[in-house]
DNA sequence: TTTT
DNA sequence: TTTT
């Protein structure tokens, strides 16, 4: 349950490749940085202004082993996602405060480079009565099955699956 | 899977109390309408009008007995879906077509009947490491537990964990 | 104002080259369509299923003459805007409704032709201090003015626009 | 024009009364706290956990007068913006970075005081045919009109209306 | 650090 | 710091 709703999306490109991190328990989780790019124009100059924003992304679980393996630096990418502040500790001991977006659902959007547009998530947009988990897993099977590198990915529910036990990710 | 992303989020009141059917399965959906108004300043005359949007909203699963046991004419909610576009024969035969939001994430947004505010739903806003079954799950137990008359309902996800105790996301 | 939230958001692509109506006002509208695909795998055959929805898109206004001119037959494009059923009467009179998308946001996703991957609409992620009105604006301006083959479009308010007031919404 | 998406939707509450701020120009900016919670039920322990996550609200322009006059501690609301990462520096001269929901669109969630539960922001989810300059305007004039402290706000464009100027937020 |  |  959620009191609240707490929601973010985003589409960009990725600054540089994802990093995976494997805890001892064996679950993943990937780190990268999404970059959305805004233009204006100035009131003033009447010239044209241009910001950057920078987003830091947490994969979490099966999706952190799919943004490992299929994102890569300039990836073009739709997350879905809420929002996080993480404390932390600077050398000096001073608490810090970083804000990540934690991914629920992703979708590739680049046209072809080995790639693909699944969506990689929990995506449940659709049916419900006679879904074996999420609308995600099975895309991926098909893509993936076969054990080869996968040249086409799809989808996965992000942590959704009960039966999905034969889900590569 | 899914390729693309179909995606609707609305909050507004619902027309009249949910109406909420079981399969022969013992699956449940409930349906409900549910109303968003917009208001502007005619350009020409300068007077306000106002247009109401209605929405066929689709309950699926245990949100469609969650919806139909706390939502009534005139509930404040928050509802997340996806478009469908469903096709059926009016008495003459002839194709029609009804599009429907089917609801994968709702938030009641009352202040009390009874109430509370919880998000009922797979939203998964949260943690991944240690969590019970998405955000929903336990809420919903919770709340439904003991076949009481619920007076402040949480969550649960939209199709998510009917198994769902021993899922480790 | 609006009492409540009406927002779609989607991802996908074109079913065929959009078609660009003109009012006697001069004003324009595209209308298109838009299909979002997902897959599941059956829970009790195991198998895969596929199933596509189409979304009937409407853009006003600006947006109308750069779906128009940039989308085609399978471009590849983010859309936000919000749900209205529309009532239209067949050929015995009798009353039928049609929900469309009426689109308030585009974002091409294709990677190259001519093409650019601008936000078309009234994104105003932007700064709010020195901004012109709107964070499209210039955008769309510098890419359709001129009358130019415009190879690489930007962007342009759904209706901001300071100097819009030609623009009847 | 925008490359990518930024975009953020929260419901939650008002930790504390927003703070408003003018600038030399007489532009306002207000900031608020959000909050949203969500709760699961532990894996290992089966217990009942708990997280509450903070979110830095700033409502630039007019949206800013709006929310330093209607919202207060303890206000449910939605608003929608876009995320904005602000670097400072600190009494040590150290960078620091923050990040903020740069709000555009806002809909007070109260039921009654004083409240009224209008949109306030850029939201177009309406017309476009007959429409003054956005769904915005209007409703609040409508409101608001008598001159009152306005008891019931609606809505306004978040920055559009330059023009606006005897819009009264 | 990305993209256009 | 809010809410339930």
């Amino acid at each position: 349950m959620a009191r609240g709703v707490n929601k973010v999306i985003l589409i960009g490109n990725l600054g540089k490749d994802p990093e995976t991190r494997y805890f001892p328990s064996g679950d993943a989780v990937t780190n990268a940085t999404l970059a959305t790019t805004e233009s204006w124009k100035d009131k003033q100059s009447g010239e044209m202004k241009e910001a950057t924003e920078w987003h830091n992304l947490v994969f979490p679980g099966k999706l952190a082993e799919i943004a490992g393996k299929y994102l890569k630096k300039g990836s073009k990418v739709y997350v879905e996602g809420s929002l996080r502040t993480r404390k932390w500790q600077d050398k000096e001991g001073k608490d810090r405060y970083t804000t990540e977006i934690r991914v629920q659902d992703m979708q590739m959007l680049d046209g072809k480079p080995g790639g693909g547009t699944g969506n990689f998530g929990d995506d449940r947009s659709g049916g419900y009565e006679q879904r074996g988990g999420g609308s995600g897993g099975g895309g991926y099977e098909r893509s993936s099955g076969g054990g080869r590198s996968a040249p086409a990915p799809a989808s996965a529910p992000a942590d959704s699956g009960f039966e999905d036990d034969d889900i590569p990710f």
